[in-house]
DNA sequence: ATGATACCTCC
DNA sequence: GAGGTATCA
């Protein structure tokens, strides 16, 4: 599996490097009670996210305003998350990691408003729900339909290393920030399917021209500011986004605390809890509805949080952790097992 | 409005 | 067949 892609090898993070780059300090940024670094960004929200030879978690992420790329390193040891960053962009990874959001209040909520949830919070406390840059999320989510999570983060991958604009550590590391969609927009259908997008390479060059169309990122980042039915409503126009994408979207970049997600997952899981005998058959468009409502019904205004706890709990369930982490594993993307 | 099918790719 | 969407009946 190594030979098949040589060229990894030389980009994995070297750690010493990041350590000698006198910009980067360790901070003590939160317990592990108030972040699970680990299954935040394991749980299906984000792609890109590592763990390197030493076990720190890694991403090159972008400040979604300034669209300034920074490296953020975490790692928990005794209880305490710790941050190696450049402390100029703690307030960006505060943010990002939504550490404003009191999780212990709003499990107890959770927990209240329906027992069912009790062992998905009992297994992840810590879990978060991200505010990620809306560029990334859009076209990662644009990469997700109907594929598996290692196709997801090779296409991922790709993309980043062909489009994403490249910064080397002190060493000459390669990090690859995430592209821009007038970058994407540029770049030829076939050129983007190469990257093993497959069907998905049409979707990101015409979501990628009608973003730029309405003015690039920032025209994105507003949807931040925006209503969550008008943010989803604006995303459905875009070619490749329906309404599971369009929620993951508004839950995992803009704020949208209410956007509910449906994949079959979730609605297994409306059908045990909620819907026993009123279950939909098939996921139109008014059951996808019915199952985000009944589910908003029950948990209010934050029930996307409860989802991702209920969804994580649900799939991790289905599958070994071992074989889980082994893709994040020492930084080789694209590969399966 | 619901239901069926194709669309890339690879285990 | 897979964590979905566009298209057409």
């Amino acid at each position: 599996m190594v030979s098949k892609e040589p060229a990894l090898l030389s980009d994995l993070t070297n750690t010493r490097t990041i350590r000698q780059n006198p910009a980067m300090q360790v901070t003590d940024l939160c317990s592990v009670e108030e972040l699970d670094v680990e299954h935040t960004v394991v749980c299906g929200q984000t792609f890109r996210w590592r763990q390197d030879v030493d076990r720190w978690w890694s991403c090159f992420l972008t400040e979604s305003v300034t669209r300034r790329p920074f490296l953020v390193r975490l790692h928990f040891e005794n209880g305490r998350v710790l941050c190696q960053a450049d402390p100029n962009d703690l307030p960006c990874i505060r943010s990002y990691f939504r550490l404003e959001v009191d999780l212990a209040q709003l499990t107890e909520e959770f927990l209240g408003a329906d027992p069912n949830i009790a062992p998905a919070v009992a297994a992840f406390p810590g879990l978060r729900v991200l505010r990620q840059d809306p560029v990334e999320c859009l076209f990662s989510f644009l990469c997700t339909s109907a594929a598996p999570l290692h196709r997801i983060r090779k296409g991922i991958d790709g993309l980043c290393r062909l489009l994403g604009e490249r910064h080397d550590g002190p060493l000459g590391e390669p990090h690859f920030a995430f592209p821009t969609p007038e970058r994407i927009a540029e770049t030829e259908i076939a050129d983007l399917q190469a990257l093993g997008v497959g069907y998905r390479a049409r979707y990101l060059q015409a979501t990628a021209r009608q973003v730029v169309a309405h003015g690039g990122a920032p025209w994105l980042l507003a949807l931040r500011d925006a209503p969550y039915e008008d943010a989803k409503a604006a995303l459905l126009t875009l070619t490749g986004v329906g309404e599971k994408i369009a929620d993951c979207v508004c839950l995992f970049c803009l704020d949208k605390d209410a956007a509910i997600p449906v994949d079959t997952h979730v609605r297994q899981i409306a059908e045990r809890y909620y819907l026993q005998g009123a279950a939909p058959k098939s996921l139109t468009k008014n059951s996808y509805a019915l199952i985000g409502d009944t589910i908003r019904n029950r948990f209010g205004p934050m029930a996307g949080w409860a989802q991702q706890y209920l969804f994580y709990a649900d799939t991790f369930e289905k599958k070994a952790w071992s074989a889980y982490e082994a893709q994040y594993r020492c930084g080789v993307v694209g590969e399966p097992k």
